[in-house]
DNA sequence: CCGTGTGAAACGTTTCACAGCT
DNA sequence: AGCTGTGAAACGTTTCACACGG
């Protein structure tokens, strides 16, 4: 996509260095709220369990934001990595179908915080309709599209079940949120411009089964330790 | 790891595709309640969203189990996936952790489906211990040892605030438990031969803020469609 | 002298293109 | 004739090893 890029500025930081960036951002903010003022590549890579020189070529890809002999200025590197993540600017989001898996993302601590504000939750069933869930009053799902462009939601949270996923989806795409977060379990079909991530708790549980069959393979002890250091 | 693998056998199958595997899974089984005996890699490909060389690649790692100029035949291919993913065989979890998200895991219904038995559901608040979530009574998180020895469970669900997170997970390879599932907001450290998969809500959001950031950044229209087809 | 920043090598994954079987 | 199975090329990611600067 996206052929010849347009803009001079094209910094094309890899999609495998995105997806870290925000755990190397939570390791970060621990230190810093413990009054670390300076880091090293071994030390912050050692707290956030990747290889030291992956760390350090994530981080050159933001710029060069160390210094030599000594590492890394914590805070200066919270708002290096924050400004790249874009949680410098607030984004709206909406959460569709309020279960318990909605609840647990309305409640949970971590949005609000840094960079996401909960706008809108949004269920079809109207015995849900009207209650309040961490401070927000549950509105009706006929109000989606209402909703995304009086509170300008840029992000759209599917948490319904599988069989409305997909409808969900489209009314967020047609009214004009092109990115998508999905708990449902299915694959999302969107047009070429739309972000679709996808959080599946069952094919997380599969991928262990899997490795937990392989162990079981060799050796038929069940709980089994290689006796070998922890290099991460 | 495993330097030199001592067992003939070793299919090794690369992690890509195992992380895959549970998607055609679904596919497939979609197909067989819907009654389609047979099932082409291009057609399969189209509804899980992948490259149809990619899917064919994917599972000839399993073995040749299609058929040329005809496709796959879905009953026996999904028979052949679950096999590897190791889902033929029962395993037992238990989930640590009583909120919301852990409400939601519990009430999850494709863990109950397919080779996943919900075996114990702890929690450390006592207000919480003895409700009933999902037809399971919630037990006190101080017979954790106990319950993974007498409901043999090899899949520990880590549900818990992060604070919390580390200890349960020590308790649980301590345990000899050796695959963990962790949904708290922290790094856990564990023994090598231990497998910890994570999903963090938050990490997905931070990731669809960069790249709705880097989609406002050239053109400044908020809800812009590539004008492309959909070849996914 | 220590730790960052980075070419270059090694490794893993995806995609192409087509040979080969039904 | 059609679709699988797969070498080989292209691409992306990780790791090594060391030059360079504070």
């Amino acid at each position: 996509m996206t052929p010849s890029t347009p803009h001079p500025r094209d910094r094309g930081i890899p999609e495998a260095t995105v997806a870290r960036l925000p755990v190397y951002l939570r390791s970060l903010q621990s230190l810093h709220e413990r009054g670390t003022p300076t880091v090293s590549s071994d030390a912050l890579a050692a707290s956030t369990g990747v290889n030291p020189a992956k760390l350090r070529k994530d981080l050159s890809y933001l710029g060069s934001y160390g210094t030599r002999g000594v590492g890394y200025d914590v805070e200066y590197l919270i708002y290096q990595v924050s400004r790249e993540l874009g949680l410098t600017q607030g984004w709206s989001v909406a959460i569709v179908g309020i279960g318990n898996l909605g609840r647990a993302l309305a409640n949970y601590g971590g949005f609000g915080t840094r960079g996401f504000r909960i706008a809108a939750l949004l269920d079809a069933d109207t015995s849900v309709v009207g209650d309040r869930v961490a401070g927000i009053s549950v509105g009706h799902i006929d109000t989606l599209e209402d909703v995304v462009a009086a509170e300008r939601i840029s992000i759209g949270v599917v948490a319904t079940p599988a069989s409305t996923a997909q409808s969900v989806c489209d009314r967020f795409v047609e009214s004009g949120v092109t990115s998508v977060l999905n708990f449902a379990p299915v694959v999302l079909n969107v047009p070429t411009g739309v972000e679709v991530r996808k959080v599946d708790l069952s094919i997380e549980l599969q991928i262990l089964a899997f490795h937990e069959q392989r162990k079981a393979d060799g050796h038929l002890s069940p709980g089994w330790i290689e006796p070998q250091d922890d290099t991460s």
